[in-house]
DNA sequence: TGAAATATTGAATGGATGCTCAATAAATTG
DNA sequence: CAATTTATTGAGCATCCATTCAATATTTCA
């Protein structure tokens, strides 16, 4: 008698392999029936627990963002103060970072925020709680004499616009020595623009 | 007797109706039956012009990247040197510039690059454009001492990021006073980093 | 244990999709 | 003008799609 029903074991099962299928296929190209062969169950059963696509896409991407969030939360509580906003600056701009959620599947839902309200919402969601942490990472950085910038609120929007248009530029070009400079030039651009100055050892 | 024969006008024909379907319900809604009923003629006079599908996503991907650039070309080539490059960066971060590229086309079209080489070598060359457009920019701007910052060509790819982590951010905000602040704040961040200081007047 | 609720199946529906094909109309060119 | 190429049409095909439905199996719980 597990609390998690065996409703919620099959929803996630679903969404996995949905999440999965898209990853191949992308977003047009993943659909129920080819979901449920992939499972080996009938596209009914699919539908039992999804009532329509647009609840299954609803559903992936709360999956999708979820997933996204665990990750990088982890991400932005660690260590000592005085080390902690260099390591935070330095995860932004990394490969690892890049690569917390699927990027095609990242890509693929995106647009979605154009033609379906909830969609937006959610991705509205996710970045003010990104916010939310970043902003209050400042804070903690500015209270020990760590940075000088002034606004720590538009210093975190002004983040999460590089972290964004570094990903989305990097996925174009795919080629790592471009990578590596533009990201060692974005974190360096970003100590000078909080007024940070890391200890270099 | 116009050079343009009669195909090439067909084509683009075609070209337009497909980019504001798609505008309308997504590249995933836009199929050639519905493409044809908008255009009332038959699918199969699509397909003589476009032999498959994915023809017509490639040649739409051309259209509309090439849409693009004839747009920003002349935006980022005018005026005399002193007053060019403040103009040029306003343009950058501006409601305007957003509106450049349809941004439901543009983002359906960009996840395809994780699956379509062909796309994706388009985005590439897209990009090394505009790269190469600021580059030079920036060039004469540091020629006559406006600016100061050393490597100019990994500049123009900062500035780049920057504008697409902005378009990419305000599109999921859609709110006038942050827009503004975030647009502001950039310009500001992005003179600071250039070395740049604008005579305002 | 037995009744009600849920999970699973498989067949079926109507509609859309990408695309083919053969036929006709129009334009181009020798 | 005649021959050939191109543009346009409409019917048709196999396939896939999301979703429905009725029937059966399994689980839950009183």
């Amino acid at each position: 008698m597990p609390k998690t029903s065996i409703a919620s074991i099959r929803r996630l099962e679903i969404l996995e392999h949905y999440y999965s299928l898209i990853r191949e296929e992308g977003l047009e190209g993943a659909s129920i029936v080819k979901l449920a062969r992939r499972m080996e169950i009938p596209s009914s059963l699919v539908i039992h627990y999804f009532k329509t696509k647009d609840e299954l896409i609803q559903a992936l991407i709360t999956y999708q963002l979820e997933q996204y969030e665990q990750q990088f939360r982890p991400r932005l509580q660690m260590l000592a103060p005085e080390d902690r906003l260099s390591a935070v600056l330095a995860a932004l701009f990394s490969q690892e970072w890049m690569e917390l959620a699927d990027v095609q599947v990242f890509y693929s839902c995106y647009p979605l925020i154009f033609r379906n309200t909830a969609v937006r919402i959610r991705f509205q969601e996710l970045f003010a709680r990104f916010h939310t942490h970043l902003t209050s990472e400042l804070a903690l950085a500015k209270t020990i004499g760590l940075i000088q910038v002034e606004n720590i609120s538009i210093a975190s929007h002004m983040l999460i616009v590089w972290v964004e248009g570094f990903n989305f530029y990097a996925n174009i070009h795919q080629q790592e020595s471009l990578f590596r400079q533009i990201s060692t030039e974005l974190y360096a651009q970003a100590c000078t623009y909080l007024g940070f100055f890391p200890t270099k050892e």
